[in-house]
DNA sequence: AATGAATGAGAATTCATTCAT
DNA sequence: TATGAATGAATTCTCATTCAT
């Protein structure tokens, strides 16, 4: 039996794998508590090891929470980004895909995301949700700047604008599942959230790229 | 001398001017810190008071949030509410009005709106949040149900895009104001907001009252 | 109408009534939570004033619990000096005289007796309860040394023990009452807890004067 | 340096140890300050350990007080059980030897004994204090009618009396140990005081096994 | 490497006491 | 005189963190 297998007493895991251990447990809790309302000593308790272990490998309280923030926001970067994949003469396209490999994210990345845009934008680390909540704009920004062809000055906003909205969808399928799939019971519940979104600001996209809008602000009262 | 120039030792002040102070500053130190990184010290200090008096005005420390929600929410509604103004025959012009007023009332209610937004989707409060949010789209909802003349059901999935999208843009407002008015640097800021969004969702929006996207997922791959 | 007898707003009363007022709430509440665990609200809620009122006709939590045993102590010993009558020439029919006042005694003024045998015989008042329990033993010590023809010297262990018993059999019956009226259902409970205290210790006492056990431990192993 | 030499920083002891030493200073600062009266950090400070250390072995102030009263009942109980010894032909050398077990019980366990007799009779735990004196009172009331041949419902009022007695006889010596010691000083007080109350109590008990007080109130009026 | 045991610091809550009217 | 309003000082209990093994 090696020390791998013991499944008695003190195991000895390589640094690697404890660390990863102790982070899946923190973002879980975190994500359940926020971080004032978690405890170390629940980490420890969910990742099945003693404390000082939590301490030895995830630093301290503060250190533990910035490294979960810092993981999660990679991973959700990398899945979409990943999605979106290579530059296609359609960009809209490209668009619909990264929001479906958002929302299916979602499905798989719960706790991470709960962490990332549901807790602690307070306290002593909104500096490091907003770095990081800025990366995931801009992914967004890029996206639409080079698939729309504007300037990614101009994109921002419109970013802002479809990283919002997509939160308030996940938001809502996650909060109330049944009432946000009732539309197509029978389809993937992320394929349909990206594809509502895509119906709702695609048409003001596809305006912005003729310039129609711009930068100005659109519709006018008479219509 | 009277009460009110009287600054030093114990004010007496009536009921409701103290109550309100304490909500104040509960308030302001929740939507900072959040449900469990505020301590009822700071939110004593933040009012210039003793403990014991914000448990005699605001009860215990759950309570005393609760109240926070609760006032925060009404007042956002009832702006929101007062704005959108009785019905029109132009749609978009009511959701554009309700939307200006939305990003003006985050102006002058920026910690309340917070402590709504960004603390406490778990925790205790995780149903009292919920069901103000709800109430939050659910308005948005009905303005566009009445405005657009589809279907509450319908409407549901666009009203939780569209406060969405507003919360996004208020976001980046608050976090990032420099940048947010950098299009229009001479307007009200919360005018351009409101305009943009309008410009980006309003096609979409327009496009659902044709029933040309209804409830399916609209755009086709092929544009 | 006089400012006795108004039902509304300030009463104005004379400070010997008030102060009876306080006094009598605060020994309720003290024999009901105890010391510590009685709070000056508490007081004056019961005595239907405003706590200020309970500190000017009552002084500080401390003064008032003295007040209370003190109070409450003369009453005791009032009642029973009072009923045990002048010299008899039969002393143990004083004795038993003095019983039923004592448990007749209880039964109006239970509170009282509660602050005085089972609250605060520790705390900062040992000393306080200390000297009025001594007065109590003490008045039993001189009724059987009148009675008896032994010296007071003598007299005081007997007395505790009389004393001690007494106070055994007013628990028994203050807090079980069923039980202790099941003998003599019918009865005076005061008088037959005075009767039966008496048959027991009586022939103890009649030996004492018989000079047979003296100060000696009396009976002998073999008997 | 070992363990036992070890006197300064922290100590690591066994969770037995530990426990005991906690409700060892529990019930000491119980007993000196009553339930209310007596703080988690006297308790700490009495047992030289952390106030959290208290917590993890004696649980909440609630729990830490019944699991005294628990502890220092069973004591008394067993100390008095095993000294009355096996049922003998002369009963009242076994009601002696449990009073003089009972009296050498004090000189050893004041603490406890005071924590059960002069505390919190009210309060939250008034019914874990009633049961457990009623335990004691009902074996003094086994002894004495297995020794006197009489029915228990019969022995239940002079065992309430025998307890009462010996109660204030304790009281006496506990707080004035002179004066309780005055007529024997050189015999063993606790054998002393145990000898008296059979001598006060010792006739009329035996009157009860004759029959000729029974369930009545004895001695009459003109004797 | 891993942990049971221990603690300093702080948080919520209450209470005796006193102003200001 | 009488009181509503206010507070300083505990008190119970928890938590992040570390030592001794």
């Amino acid at each position: 039996m090696t020390a791998e297998t013991s499944r008695t007493g003190r195991q000895r895991l390589s640094p690697e794998v404890r660390r990863r251990q102790v982070l899946d447990a923190a973002v879980a809790v975190f994500s359940e508590e926020g971080f004032h309302g978690a405890s170390m000593d629940a980490v420890a308790a969910r990742a099945g090891v003693s404390k000082p272990l939590v301490y030895a490998h995830g630093g301290s309280k503060d250190e533990l929470f910035a490294a979960c923030l810092r993981r999660e926001a990679e991973r959700l970067l990398r899945s979409v980004e990943t999605a979106a994949g290579e530059p296609d003469e359609i960009p809209l396209v490209r668009v619909r895909r990264a929001l479906r490999a958002f929302f299916h994210a979602l499905t798989t990345q719960r706790a991470g995301w709960t962490v990332l845009y549901r807790q602690a934008s307070t306290g002593p680390f909104a500096g490091e949700v907003d770095s990081l909540r800025r990366r995931i704009v801009e992914q967004a920004a890029d996206l639409m700047a080079g698939g729309l062809a504007v300037p990614r000055r101009v994109a921002l906003p419109y970013a802002h604008t479809l990283v919002g909205a997509a939160e308030g969808l996940a938001d809502w399928w996650l909060t109330d599942p049944e009432a946000a799939r009732a539309g197509a019971p029978h389809a993937e519940p992320a394929d349909v959230l990206a594809d509502l979104l895509v119906a709702v600001v695609g048409p003001g996209l596809e305006a912005l790229t003729d310039g129609t809008i711009a930068e100005s602000s659109g519709i006018s009262e008479k219509r």
